[in-house]
RNA sequence: GGGUCUGUAGCUCAGCUUGGUUAGAGCGCACCCCUGAUAAGGGUGAGGUCGGUGAUUCGAGUUCACCCAGACCCA
């Protein structure tokens, strides 16, 4: 007897369904490698119209957690897919390397500058402690398979950079955007010298705690709470460092708090004071007084404006608002010191008051303070005490034992002093308003990235640019000593300092005699200020696009939403302020990963998910599915749950390409292909459905749809394909002669499909596609060479059975479907080719069926499918003018196709096959029209 | 507390701009079939009343107000 499976075509594939990425994926980013794929890219588009996405540098701190596997994956997407578009895209990743958590890091390994190690030796090993980091990360980025120039970075301290940074630094302040301001910083006297946060200790200290008055004129008081009160009127205030009062200037209340006007006696004199109400009692009980009057009460707001006197000094105290002021200590009035300290400063601004600042660096009075000139701040306590009570203006005097910021080196309590800081003033040359008007023409994407931009841009403060910090870009300043001009060549010296830093790096700045720069050096004090990181990555447009290679705006930025407060922001001011036009076309925006629950992904809470595991467990490309399949404009959810799901519809994905591989596995498209002209009506269809999804996916891709083009590609596998198209092809597959044109047509349709759908997936499942790449086109150097496939013909007659007819024709399956269904569970089929189908049909139905000819039960995949006129014979369907009846067939089953007909066992040399099967083996094989 | 957003089946997403038939899809799940895509494939089916309350309207998932929960950025 013959064994008539070998005369079957079955599908033969290496794309084994066990995906194995853990193991597979590394060897594929060996093998791109191996070819110098980045390049190949490069080459193969050169010419073409660019497409720039900027990178957003990462810190170059820790090993990459999922939000940077998302935020570099949908770029990895978005370059792909541009790649597909035909255009050039030269992307370089970089990295944010200065700043103070390298520097933490680093001085827990080798201690802080001063201590056991100089400036220079510590700037070293931030140095290399950073590009430790950076190999660990971009290790990291490359398994997720991300392409880009990692050869060549861009690096925020190469010393290239760093001299760019100065470079636009240098732009900047030629352009009359820099000015000096004075703001309040951490101060040791011993030091003289200002003090980083990192460099702050924080101990114990016993301070005077004191209560003291500012007098207010009675009729302001009467008008503010509704009184009428006669007596002397006084706004209560509490402090522990007395020496700030010379520099008060304000009072600062809350807006939202009440406050209550109260008499009482005190030293035999009845007074009003003004108090927060929740304090009164606190306060009365430092002062040791038992009786008093609560006289009247309004909201701090009411008291906004008001003007007081200084406790002792001919000048008025401004009554303010500010949130900062709480109920925890004190009277609930705040005394405010613009230059003593950091809230009392933001207020001041606010509220446009100057940044009084009496004290000198050596930490003594300014001549002119009257009572306590030259006099050292910690040592003029008791004097300005002394003062207030000859003024009458004290009201309580104790000790306070409270948590104190001391210097870490000298330990020596350290006070808020303002000193001289370098801003970026937004009111210079309109550049918050240019800022501001410039955002109209960004697209922004989702659209209201647009409006919290703008928001955030409302109220924006000067930009502070200095810190005083070891590990980072310098301020190449120098300031006369008298006057605080900057030097005449500040010009030439920037460049030059530039220069000497592009060949030496920033300690050329901190090791240079600038006297052999400039003429009269030692008249000027050197800057030694470094830049805020947020500088740094704030003119990486400057740095990285005005290359050759690059283009200047850069058509996307594509970063978390944090940045638009962020590096969106930097960029736009520093770019508004160099070339008078944001740094980018477009700016998209994604948000954060969150668990199962919505919650914030941390460490403490254990709910991390970490991209290591997932990639050495499930496969990059399984990440990248779930990235691909989120909507990625509002927070991304992700859990084990979800990531099981993207794996299963990767699986999906995998085993349709599997399948399709496997079936034109004898297929030699360039001798075996039918024209369209010849194809059956059934792969004409699909061939056309196809192409019309490509240009849905291409849309979905251009518009950074991702999750949209993902569903349509994973709902075309399972629906289309598996569920409709190549369940119905598999008979005509196997059991048609090989080499016959029915087999042939539906082998040029899937090798369409195929090289189509490969390609839509390269951009998301880039090794996958890879891998598949591989065993359809040996040879061929890699998929992500491609640009969309375009090679399928178009053809010219009309096709037999019209779209609406094919449509028609989904529905009626699935009625027949359903009917089908039923039978099995009667256990009347098993199978469906089981079943003979008699479908009754009304006369558009009939019209259409009877196109299929003796075609139509492969449509259904049933033994056989006759049409009948429209009777009141078999199941009733959702469809109008459709009945179905279902019956087992009466005849044999044919071994070799599996469908019972009426000949089978009636062939003399096969009485076990069926006519079809017959001529398929020995005769011309059978001719497919329909399906 | 403020700004910018989000909240539709167990999961991921459509629908909401331009209010109007039984709110859709895929996955998962259940059951069945197949054993020539087989740690695959096919079929059928059960799951939401649209975060909550109220308002506008003949009619609201879709408009408005408030509330709740969550995210980011501030305070």
């Amino acid at each position: 007897m013959t064994d008539y499976k070998d005369t079957l075509n079955l599908p033969k594939t290496e794309l084994a369904m066990k995906a194995n990425l853990p193991n597979r994926e590394p060897k594929m980013l060996d093998y791109w490698e191996s070819i110098d794929l980045n390049k190949q890219i490069r080459d193969s588009r050169k010419g073409r119209e660019k497409f720039i996405l900027h990178d957003g540098p990462p810190y170059a701190n820790g090993e990459i957690h999922i939000g940077h596997s998302v935020n570099k994956v949908l770029k990895d997407i978005v370059i792909k897919s541009q790649i597909l578009n035909g255009k050039d895209v030269p992307y370089t990743p970089g990295w944010d390397c200065h700043g103070l958590p390298i520097e933490l890091n680093v001085e827990k390994k080798i201690g802080k500058v001063g201590q056991k190690v100089t400036a220079e030796e510590f700037r070293d090993a931030c140095r290399k402690y950073a590009n430790s980091q950076i190999d660990i990360q971009k290790k990291d980025f490359k398994r997720l398979g991300i392409f880009g120039n990692w050869d060549k970075p861009y690096v925020t301290m190469d010393f290239s950079f760093e001299a760019n940074i100065i470079r636009s630094l240098g732009s900047i302040i030629n352009k009359g955007f820099i000015e000096r301001g004075e703001k309040p910083v951490h101060w040791c006297v011993d030091c003289a010298s200002a003090l980083a946060e990192a460099e702050v200790e924080y101990k114990d200290k016993i301070s005077h705690s004191i209560d003291f008055t500012f007098p207010i004129e009675n009729e302001l008081i009467n008008k503010a709470f509704g009184t009428n009160v006669k007596d002397d009127c006084f706004v209560a205030s509490w402090t522990t460092t007395p020496w700030t009062l010379p520099g008060n200037l304000a009072l600062t209340v809350n807006k939202n708090f009440e406050y209550c006007l109260v008499e009482f006696e005190m030293n035999s004199k009845i007074a009003n004071y003004v108090v927060a109400k929740d304090l009164i009692e606190q306060t009365l009980e430092r002062l040791g007084i038992s009786n008093h009057k609560i006289k009247g009460t309004c909201l701090g707001q009411d008291l906004k404006g008001l003007n007081a006197k200084h406790p002792y000094l001919e000048r008025s105290s401004l009554i303010i608002t500010g949130d900062h002021v709480t109920t925890e200590a004190g009277t609930g009035i705040v005394h405010t010191a613009p230059g003593h300290g950091l809230e009392d400063y933001g207020v001041a601004l606010e509220n446009g008051l100057e940044v009084l600042s009496p004290v000198k660096s050596n930490g003594t009075f300014m001549e002119e303070v009257e009572h306590v000139s030259g006099m050292f701040v910690f040592k003029s306590n008791e004097k300005i005490i002394e003062v207030l009570k000859e003024n009458g203006a004290l009201l309580a005097d104790a000790q306070y034992e409270h948590s104190y910021p001391h210097c870490w080196r000298h330990k020596s309590p350290l006070m808020f002093r303002a000193t001289p800081q370098w801003f970026i003033g937004m009111t210079n040359n309109d550049l918050l308003k240019t800022a501001k008007e410039s955002i109209e023409n960004v697209n922004w994407e989702p659209e209201w990235g647009k409006s919290r931009m703008a928001s955030m841009l409302e109220n924006r403060p000067d930009w502070c640019i200095s810190r005083q910090r070891s590990w980072g870009v310098p301020i190449p300043l120098l300031v006369h000593k008298d006057t605080g001009q900057l030097h005449p060549e500040t010009s030439r010296l920037i460049e030059e300092v530039a220069n000497l830093v592009e060949e030496k790096g920033i300690d050329a700045w901190h090791n240079l005699d600038c006297s052999s720069l400039v003429n009269e050096a030692d008249q000027y004090d050197k800057i030694s200020d470094s830049l805020d990181v947020w500088f740094d990555s704030g003119v990486t447009h400057a740095c990285v696009l005005n290359d050759s290679e690059m283009q200047f705006p850069a058509d996307l930025y594509l970063e978390g939403s944090d940045q638009h407060r962020g590096w969106f922001q930097s960029s736009l001011l520093t770019s508004i302020a160099l070339n008078d036009v944001p740094p980018y076309k477009s700016v998209l925006t994604h948000g954060f990963v969150v668990d199962a629950d919505g919650k914030k992904m941390s460490k403490s809470i254990g709910n991390v998910i970490s991209p290591q595991k997932v990639w050495d467990s499930m496969g990059a490309d399984v990440l990248r599915s779930w990235i691909a399949s989120t909507d990625y404009r509002n927070e991304m959810v992700v859990s084990d749950e979800i990531l099981k799901r993207s794996s299963d519809s990767y699986r999906r994905i995998r085993n349709t390409i599997r399948f399709l591989l496997g079936n034109i596995n004898d297929f030699d498209y360039e001798s075996d292909a039918v024209e369209i002209e010849r194809m059956t009506q059934l792969d004409k269809w699909m061939i056309k459905k196809t192409k019309s999804l490509q240009i849905e996916v291409m849309n979905d891709f251009d518009k950074y749809q991702f999750h949209q083009a993902f569903k349509k590609i994973h709902n075309f596998c399972a629906n289309e394909l598996g569920g409709f198209y190549l369940d119905i092809l598999k008979d005509r597959l196997y059991t048609s002669k090989k080499d016959s044109e029915a087999r042939r047509s539906c082998q040029t349709a899937l090798y369409f499909i195929l090289e189509a759908l490969l390609r839509w997936i390269s951009p998301v499942l880039s090794f996958t596609a890879e891998e598949a790449w591989q065993l359809h086109k040996p040879g061929s150097p890699s998929v992500h060479l491609l640009e969309w496939f375009d090679e399928w013909s178009d053809s010219k007659e009309e096709m037999t059975i019209t779209d609406e007819e094919w449509n028609e024709v989904l529905l009626i399956r699935a009625e027949v479907n359903k009917v089908l269904e039923a039978s099995r569970n009667k256990e009347v089929i098993g199978s469906a080719l089981e079943a003979d189908i008699d479908l009754f049909c009304s006369a558009e139905v009939k019209t259409i069926l009877n196109k299929f000819s003796d075609e139509l039960r492969f449509v259904f995949i049933t033994s056989d499918a006759q049409v009948y006129d429209f009777e009141e014979k078999g199941d009733s369907t959702e469809l109008e003018g459709l009945r179905v009846a279902v019956k087992k067939t009466k005849h044999d089953k044919c071994e070799r196709c599996w469908h019972s007909r009426e000949e089978v066992g009636e062939i003399s040399n096969h009485p076990t096959l069926c006519e079809r099967c017959v001529d398929n083996i020995e005769g011309d094989g059978e001719v497919r029209l329909f399906a």
